[in-house]
RNA sequence: GCGGCUAUGGCGGAACUGGUAGACGCGUCAGACUUAGGAUCUGGUGCCUUCGGGCGUGGGGGUUCGACUCCCCCUAGCCGCACCA
């Protein structure tokens, strides 16, 4: 074999392993760039051809900031807990430390075939303890902080404690829980048990009784975004609405830094979206409504302060306090049955059922406070108890909700907004509510005449002035659930007194995941851990039994790659100072609302502990398209053996069957691999066409098992080589698309390698580069490659990058060109692409020491300069013929020679030209 | 319902700031070498054509000497959010 792939990339891969090529130290004289992928949960399926892709783009461009001087640091690791492992432990009783292993080593071995400059001495595995001492440690840190309004940042615990005994609650402006405040003397009387109490309602992990997302099938609580449409993420389960008390992560407090956070990175403007509407921030004000003959108010969040006059009726969710208090006696049996319905109804049920209309008067009454009307309280569950307050000022002339349930209910409607230039009309008439966005105030008392805009402002003073509410913001983030009853997670590092929860000393880091009988929950119901033996402290108080969640252990792990076997800290000041944020991570757009968001919070986090530089981790990120799968069908006739090829099958009446791609070649079936693919079809009849052979029918779907479109990157690296695989992965179009993957094209790429091997070789594969000077044909095409590639390279555009090689390749083959000076540099260019076939090259041109820290070749506009320009001619903006003209040449000469050009006679028609357009080194128009 | 993205040959895609539409590759056709080809090499290949040319970037309109690119309207597909007051 002329180029012999599989030795040269054993061999080089041994090489990076064995010399550390790509171990990375802080090195003061380099700047530092960090690439980073998603690391993965390793499952026991191994890799497919969609799952490189984006650790074969991050390599390249790791590579290619090497090649230019930078110190790079390229980590990966393993997202080791996770429930497919421990779901199998369930069922067969292995270990998932077990299972985790056996899949981190088919996936390592995977990983290292395709020739990544990961350092691999800084592998992280968030199962080990080594690793989770620093989540749980991160975790105590949040237990023992509070949210600052005032200085918008984290503080601890201790400070907020002695302003407790100082001054007591009021001066406190914290983002925690609900309650009532309390003096400094009250403080220093009550029970430790009573201030642990008080003191949870500000902890950034607190635990508390709250509705959970309760997963009956995995027998865990999920975090919203593992709940999609009331199912589980993963396996799909139904999910319930459960009250229970568990861990949360106060990431709400940090809504506001991390929306702003969003202005200062670089990532794509749909995923910012989809953060952004996670967060889900709106301005508006709280208004405190009385209620009449009782003393308690009713406080409602509106983005819409301005249609205060407009409102008549409010309604609370089934689950507001006041609900039961405030329902008369009259009405007490018809709430009581409603609100049960609602509790006990399922998320899905509530989604499916969004349209229909449900709720019960209460009886009782709130006062209008701008106007003093009495409008009628209803419950229903239109209302949410989680947004706001839980509770609305219903205002059914400009809101399309409010205006159903008014319909419905035969409830009043007052119009309060008209446009500009129009009559109100009787919103008797109406269909759905008016729009309002824009417009003048109209029975409104003070605001009439106003625009909305400054009816809003006015109506927040007005408020504020007279004592009956607030101009406030509201978001829809809410607090992260951060307990599962699972095994396979991270132990808290809690430990229990009195019912009372504490943290255990950071030296008693890591409280490691004890051993247990079984994997499941104990006949109480009570999570696995509580079956392990001797779950307590030294001195017996009894640890907690709840893990930690998936997301966990990938919050924090970019930080410890900086420093990653420090046994002191999480990472070293130093480590952090020189690292200090990730700049370019590379991962799938799937974690839009959950690790990326999770991961942020944490750095902000760290942050505000003085751990680290930045508060944003990630400053520009990436993410890859997912690879199709193609697959390819057969077509049984039905009841028979026989299987009808593609173009005859209309003929008959058949079944269409997914067939193995990788027994089909071009949409080609291999009959003989066909018959030994599956028993069932050992004598399978063949209809074929006319040529003799077989015709598969082919169909873009999701790669997955089932539909034996899968296609593994072990085969393709066997049959072409791992450079190959590399380049045709990137080739298949921009990165950050969606595309089929067709196995079918790899010969393309294949061919060019071979062919880039060739100019350095002559025709019996003896290595052959001549010192010859290179002339200026040679020296513009490396040139024109050297900016190409360097172009691409920033914007990511690897597919475009692959074509430049190929041109380039193909002419300098034209041209016989196997100049040292022409080649070595593109040998460079080439490296981070084909690392393997680079290195070869680069050993056979005589250098001792590994390519990957070689310096790319310099661009040299010199060399690429033309004197003159092809100019396309065009008449009217359709081209008609070409002309090479000096480029120095004044237009009006060109202009001269283009009309007496005879091909031009044709187009002019004896006429003369209306204007002449000549763009310098683009175009010549003609306009006749 | 709201928000975002996408649409170019038989296929993947290129054209970065308005300036030769279809680079590069696959497939396909023809030829060369060959006992053989699913190897290698050479050439053609958007569509239509009366061989003059005409038509072409999802559809319709507009701006411009010139539009895949900018503006307006529409269609289809994908993704996210979805009683968030």
């Amino acid at each position: 074999m002329e180029y012999n792939f599989r030795e040269i990339e054993k061999k080089w891969q041994k090489y990076w392993e064995e010399n550390k090529t790509f171990k990375t130290h802080i090195d003061h004289n380099k700047p530092k760039y960090y690439v980073l992928d998603m690391f993965p949960y390793p499952s026991g399926s191994g890799l497919h051809v969609g799952h490189p892709l984006g650790y074969i783009a991050s390599d390249i461009f790791a590579r290619f900031k090497r090649h230019q001087g930078y110190n790079v640091l390229h980590p990966m690791g393993y997202d080791a807990y996770g429930l497919p492992a421990e779901q199998y432990a369930i069922q067969t009783g292995t270990h998932p430390k077990v299972t985790t292993e056996k899949n981190i080593k088919r996936y390592r071995e995977q990983l290292d075939q395709i020739g990544f400059s990961f350092d691999w001495d800084r592998e992280v595995r968030t199962c080990d303890p080594e690793y989770y001492k620093w989540t749980q440690w991160t975790f105590i840190k949040l237990f023992k902080h509070w949210f600052n309004n005032k200085t918008n940042q984290a503080e601890p615990i201790d400070e907020l404690i002695k302003e407790f005994e100082n001054n007591g609650s009021q001066n406190i402006d914290a983002s925690c829980d609900p309650h009532e405040s309390f003096t400094a003397a009250e403080w220093n009387q009550m029970s430790e048990k009573e201030q642990q109490q008080i003191l949870m309602n500000y902890r950034l992990a607190y635990l508390s009784e709250t509705m959970v997302n309760w997963c009956p099938a995995l027998g865990t609580v999920l975090a919203n975004d593992e709940v999609k449409d009331g199912y589980s993420e993963r396996g799909g389960h139904p999910v319930e609405r459960k009250k229970m008390k568990q861990w949360s992560l106060r990431i709400s407090a940090y809504a506001q830094r991390l929306l702003e956070g969003l202005e200062k990175i670089n990532w794509s403007e749909s995923i910012k979206e989809v953060q952004r509407n996670w967060i889900g921030r709106s301005e508006g004000a709280t208004v405190y409504f009385k209620i009449k003959e009782h003393d308690k108010r009713i406080d409602v969040f509106t983005t819409r302060p301005d249609t205060l006059f407009g409102s008549t009726f409010m309604v609370l969710a089934p689950e507001h306090d006041l609900v039961e208090e405030i329902t008369t006696d009259e009405h007490k049996k018809e709430v009581e049955e409603y609100v049960n319905w609602a509790k006990n109804r399922s998320e899905r049920d509530r989604i499916s059922d969004v349209k229909k209309i449900t709720g019960v008067f209460t009886g009782a009454y709130g006062v209008n406070p701008v106007n003093g009307k009495e409008v009628p309280i209803w419950v229903a569950d239109y209302v949410l108890s989680g947004y706001g307050s839980g509770a609305i000022m219903a205002v059914p002339g400009h809101d399309s909700r409010d205006f159903a349930f008014a319909k419905h209910f035969n409830l009043p409607i007052i119009q309060v907004v008209v446009k500009k230039d129009e009559e109100p009309t009787d919103p008797a008439d109406w269909s759905d509510s008016y729009d309002s966005k824009e417009g003048v105030m109209i029975n409104s008392g003070f605001l009439n005449g106003m625009d909305v805009n400054d009816a809003i402002t006015e109506t927040i003073k007005f408020v504020e002035n007279k004592g009956i509410g607030y101009g406030t913001v509201n978001y829809r983030l809410r607090d992260a659930i951060f307990s599962r009853q699972r095994y396979w997670g991270e132990p808290f590092p809690i430990y229990y007194k009195d019912g009372v929860p504490y943290p255990l000393n950071e030296s008693e880091l890591p409280l490691e995941l004890p051993e247990v009988d079984k994997y499941q929950p104990t006949e109480e119901g009570d999570p696995p851990l509580a079956r392990a033996k001797n779950w307590k402290t030294k001195e017996g108080y009894p640890l907690e039994v709840n893990t930690m969640p998936g997301f966990a252990g990938s919050s924090g792990y970019y930080y410890r790659y900086m420093d990653p076997r420090n046994n002191q800290e999480y990472f070293s000041k130093e480590a952090v100072k020189y690292w200090r944020d990730v700049d370019l991570y590379m991962g799938g757009e799937e974690h839009a609302t959950g690790h990326l968001m999770y991961a942020r919070f944490w750095s902000h986090f760290l942050y505000d502990l003085g751990l680290t530089v930045k508060t944003e981790p990630f400053k520009r990120l990436i993410n890859q398209g997912k690879i199709q799968g193609r697959s390819n069908f057969v077509y049984r006739v039905v009841g028979t053996k026989k299987f009808v090829s593609y173009y005859k099958r209309k003929e008959y009446d058949t079944q269409r069957i997914h067939v193995d791609v990788n027994i089909v070649h071009n949409d080609e079936l291999d009959i003989q691999a066909f018959r030994e693919w599956m028993p069932e079809y050992q004598d399978a009849e063949f209809i074929l066409e006319d040529n003799g052979t077989y015709v598969c029918g082919a169909e873009v779907e999701k790669m997955s098992k089932s539909k034996h479109n899968v296609v593994n990157p072990d085969d393709l690296i066997e049959q072409y080589g791992a450079d190959t695989f590399r380049l045709y992965e990137m080739f298949l179009g921009p990165i950050y698309d969606d595309k089929p993957w067709d196995t079918q094209g790899i010969e393309g790429v294949f061919r060019f390698v071979k062919k880039f091997w060739r100019l350095f070789h002559d025709e019996n594969n003896n290595f052959n580069v001549s010192e010859a000077e290179p002339d200026k044909k040679e020296l513009k095409i490396l040139h024109q490659t050297i900016k190409k590639v360097t172009d691409d390279m920033e914007r990511f555009s690897f597919n475009t990058t692959i074509s430049q090689f190929m041109i380039c390749t193909n002419q300098l083959n034209e041209l016989k060109c196997n100049k040292r000076a022409i080649l070595e540099p593109l040998t460079v260019l080439l490296s981070p692409f084909a690392p393997h076939l680079a290195e070869e090259l680069w050993r056979l041109l005589g250098h001792e020491e590994t390519i990957a820290h070689a310096r790319d070749p310099e661009f040299n506009e010199e060399y690429i300069k033309e004197s003159t320009h092809e100019y396309p001619v065009s008449f009217n903006g359709k081209m008609r013929f070409k002309m090479e003209l000096p480029l120095d040449m004044p237009k009006e000469e060109i202009e001269k020679k283009v009309l007496e050009e005879e091909r031009a006679q044709k187009y002019l028609q004896g006429k003369t030209p209306k204007k002449v357009i000549v763009v310098p080194k683009k175009i010549i128009n003609v306009v006749v």
